[in-house]
RNA sequence: GGGGGCGUAGUUCAGUUGGUUAGAACGCCUGCCUGUCACGCAGGAGGCCGCGGGUUCGAGUCCCGUCGCUCCCGCCA
């Protein structure tokens, strides 16, 4: 019998009954009675149960199907039976049939693997990731990878619809020290220089407005070497788009026609457009984060005014030095949380820096709290009146600098959203956070850009490049989706002076913003058009769509947390050769 | 850089106040079994309790250190 096959493990039904079929798989179950032995036969289309009858199998094949074991890659040739009345098996899309096997050929053997590769087992994920070829079998990695295929397709489909070009950049190219630090690579051929791995196409992508490829789009592998976390890699792909001649609306609304086509794609759902919006300074102030989850409510309040000259030393303190008083009415949830749920929170907020949750349970016999013997009449009343608090609320505070207040009620907000079930598996929420500001202050003091230094300011907030940087608005967007933020763009600067500007903002000097970006620089002064664009994290986007906690579950050979493969054990020593190559002195081991 | 969780058979886990020979389920091996599908029945093998110190008459259990995985903060323009 030759290697082939004319049916794959699923696509076999009672229609095909009689025929005689090639199938070849992996053994994933054997059930030998003695007499008749079953073999339960994989492939990633499916599980068909094979039969050898020692009547119709002959006795080699019936013997080597005794040997049969797990993983096992076998072929047999066999006529599609009806199974007999009673021992149907109703879980099995090919449950109505069976295969009566004459032919069989061993085409390899397995040792038996570390764990179930089939079954969705609770197994190690340090073993997965290491025997990964195995782990990627299971049908849940396996539907995760095909969907990511079939959304990558949709994705280059829609754009090439839509003329874009697809370019792709260089992988190794010139490191810029700003931002996130880049992984690097020696060259040979030039002693004591290093190319850099890209972060994002970035400024390649703005490059090609110049050169006129008015739609660009590429599926880019990017590169940031920095600490991981359930949605971070230190490798991710980004669908990475820009576009000439447009304005921020053109991109939003091309990027709404792609998630229309998603949704219908992935949840046959028709995507209301337009999406709704919330400003960066809205989103914060409500939602205490820039990529609020819309899926429920629990909005924050600010209570700053209404205890404006309160004597309740916390709120008191907070205020005079300069911070504020927050909170959220986690309406009509008090018969689900217990008093030990709100002492919780004092804790739950210390990895955010902050210092203590108030609250204040709104009973049927009146409001019921550590702190309210604090308050004046006249407080109270607007506290209640501001937060709309009813009988069955809790109201809960938090008091410190703003940045504190809105991580803790932020976190606070996801946590009870999550907690209490106030959305379900199906909700979905998408969004666009827009209006960023273009500068923050960093740790030092200093200014920082919340998005890229190639942003725009907004055409009316030029002229404050000399003024109030700090109260400088962009054309930037993020797309959020439940609550994660998806893609992030903006509008560019297509003007060197503008360009340098910002980089003096920045406290990059005149020498290094040459260095680093000449090439960006003398681009623009060579006739850059105006443009825009974004880009989507993939891995993340395909983990949130399939309602995953962890990137490394649809990512096929992913990182651990300290950035090694256990597939290759990657990264790895090198020779000393190698490294002489390189002209890269030897690091003592000791 | 910091904080939390985990580490016992191939796998998932249990292991009481420190106390005989460290258990279970599944998997694996052998035998029996012609309608099972997580087949069944009988038997069997399998342990550096992550690693290194310490306390103790005695440590899987307590203490210190260390390594690995993981979650989070910082970081990710």
């Amino acid at each position: 019998m030759k290697i082939k096959r004319n049916s794959t493990c699923g696509n076999l039904d009672i229609k095909d009954t009689g025929k005689i079929v090639e199938l070849s798989g992996w053994v994933e179950n054997y059930r030998d009675h003695g007499g008749i032995i079953f073999i339960d036969l994989y492939d990633r289309w499916g599980l068909t149960q094979i039969v050898f009858d020692p009547n119709i199998s002959g006795k080699a094949a019936h013997e080597t199907a005794g040997s049969l074991r797990s993983q096992f890659v076998v072929s047999v040739k066999g006529e599609v039976r009806k199974r007999p009345p009673g021992s149907e098996n109703t879980k099995l899309p090919t449950g109505l049939i069976e295969i009566y096997v004459s032919e069989l050929e061993v085409l390899n053997e397995s040792k038996t693997p570390p764990f179930d590769v089939y079954h969705a087992a609770v197994v190690n994920e340090e073993l997965r990731l290491k025997y990964r070829y195995l782990d990627l079998k299971n049908p849940k990695l396996q539907k995760a990878m095909i969907f990511r295929s079939s959304l990558l397709n949709t994705i280059r489909n829609y754009f090439h619809k839509n003329d874009f070009v697809e370019i792709e950049t260089p992988i190794l190219t010139k490191s810029t020290p700003e931002g996130a630090r880049d992984y690097l690579v020696p060259s040979r051929v030039n002693p004591g220089k290093f190319f850099a791995l890209p972060q994002s196409p970035q400024l390649f992508k703005q490059m090609l407005m110049t050169a006129g490829y008015d739609r660009y789009i590429q599926i880019a592998r990017c590169f940031r070497d920095e600490d991981l976390r359930a949605d971070r890699q230190p490798e991710f792909t980004q669908v990475d788009l820009e576009m000439s001649f447009i304005n921020r609306e053109d991109i939003i609304s091309m990027i709404e026609g792609l998630f229309k086509e998603i949704y219908q794609a992935k949840f046959n759902k028709e995507l209301a457009l337009p999406l709704p919006r919330i400003t960066f300074d809205d989103a914060m102030l409500k939602y205490g984060c820039d990529a609020p989850d819309l899926r429920y409510g629990l909005e924050i309040v600010d209570l700053s005014d209404v205890f404006q000259k309160t004597e309740f030393a916390v709120f008191k303190g907070a205020l005079s030095s300069g911070g504020v008083v927050r909170g959220i009415n986690l309406k009509g949830l008090s018969s689900q949380l217990a008093r030990k749920d709100l002492d919780a929170m004092t804790d739950f907020v210390k990895p955010f820096r902050g210092k203590g949750v108030a609250w204040i349970r709104m009973n049927d016999d009146g409001p019921q709290s550590p702190i309210i013997k604090f308050f004046t009449e006249e407080e109270s009343t607007a506290l209640y009146k501001k937060m709309n608090a009813e009988k069955g609320d809790v109201l809960i505070f938090v008091a410190d600098k703003e940045k504190i207040v809105c991580s803790c009620l932020s976190e606070l907000r996801k946590y009870f959203g999550k907690k209490c079930s106030l959305y379900t598996e199906n909700d979905t929420s998408l969004l666009w956070v827009i209006d960023f500001p273009m500068f923050g202050l960093n740790d030092k003091g200093k200014p920082e850009v919340l998005h890229h230094p190639f942003t725009s300011p907004k055409p009316e907030d030029m002229e404050k490049l000399d003024g109030d940087i700090y109260s400088i608005r962009t054309n930037a967007y993020d797309i959020v989706f439940n609550g994660y933020e998806v893609g992030g763009g903006s509008i560019r600067i297509h003007n060197s002076t503008i360009q340098r500007k910002i980089f003096d903002i920045l406290g990059i000097d005149k020498e290094s913003a040459e260095k680093q970006f000449s090439h960006l620089l003398e681009a623009l002064d060579y006739g850059t058009p105006p443009h825009g664009g974004l880009a989507l994290g993939l891995d993340r986007l395909v983990m949130l769509l399939l309602g995953l906690d962890s990137i490394r579950d649809v990512i096929a050979f992913p990182k651990t947390q300290k950035a090694i493969c256990m597939l290759t054990n990657a990264p790895s020593e090198v020779s000393q050769e190698q490294l002489k190559e390189l002209f890269i002195e030897t690091i003592s081991n000791e």
